[in-house]
DNA sequence: TATAATATAGTCAATATTAGTCAAAGATTG
DNA sequence: CAATCTTTGACTAATATTGACTATATTATA
């Protein structure tokens, strides 16, 4: 009997609702906030907890005149358990370069990566371009990329 | 799908469907002011905001009788040079996320990059996946990646 | 030819219009 | 009652619009 209990969960449903039709949405925060009576900032709040790229949501925003908030929805690719069971097991909030390697190795020669899919993720967090001085935020730098970068390949657009 | 509700929006749009067909576009300032019902200096802020040269535009102009501002497209990596200026002028040593993302965009749309390609380099230099707290930290970092990334392709093959 | 008048475009700062961040306070939950 | 989630609002940042003032090139005229 009851539905939701809070204001954010109402707003979560409604834009859900307009991308059960439709690819994205496009607003302007304060209509969204005028119109379900709660302050600009909380339209930031309900984005940031419930359309994360992990949900399959790519949100881009303008500020100024003629700003906008845009939620897009992304299908989940054939590959997505795969890049999933990495993101849960393997990749933590650290990893070294020998080890980042070998997932990256793998990825390719399981044919999720292109080669030169492959080889942008390596330079990418190839420890001569992170060039940190500290091998431990090297580490969680190179974590954060690369779950960054799987994340977004569970996905095509 | 609404279209865009700010007009400098609307003079991109304009200028770049012209030059889709044109390999540049040469325009008297005060008609295209006119013709859309701006100050002349509006002019001035789309070519500087949307027709920079990482967005892959080149513009020329002269004042005086006669004057005019033309606008060129370019291909990135057509010639080797100005990718070269680019990495060095624009990037250099720290770049900020909309900069970037106009770099690597251009480089999808000239075809040097495939879309998933840019799509793993964007989420390498999102500030959400770099979550450095210091704001210059983060662009030396996104610096390194996009150069380091567009180098090992270029001379990859 | 020198100079003045005219016709362009460029710069910059003020103001307006959006969205983003962050932390404190309040509410809910386990 | 401790942890987590939600709500709020003050402050910050980005983008757009406008117009006064400046710089430069061409054309007309003395």
């Amino acid at each position: 009997m009851e539905g939701p209990t809070n204001i954010s969960d109402v707003i979560e449903k409604y834009l859900k609702g307009i991308l059960e039709d439709a690819e994205q949405v496009e607003i302007r925060r304060s209509d969204i906030a005028d119109q379900f009576n709660v302050v600009p900032s909380q339209i930031n709040y309900v984005i940031k907890t419930r359309f994360t790229i992990q949900n399959g949501y790519i949100v881009e925003s303008k500020r100024g005149g003629g700003g906008y908030i845009r939620i897009e929805k992304v299908n989940l690719l054939a590959d997505a358990d795969v890049l999933d069971n990495l993101l849960n097991d393997v990749v933590g909030d650290s990893i070294n370069q020998h080890d980042a390697y070998a997932i990256v190795n793998s990825l390719f020669n399981d044919g999720v990566l292109k080669e030169r899919e492959a080889n942008i993720i390596l330079s990418a967090i190839d420890k001569d371009t992170l060039n940190v001085a500290d091998r431990e935020v090297e580490n969680t730098l190179r974590a954060r990329i690369l779950i960054g970068v799987l994340n977004r390949l569970r996905f095509e657009d």
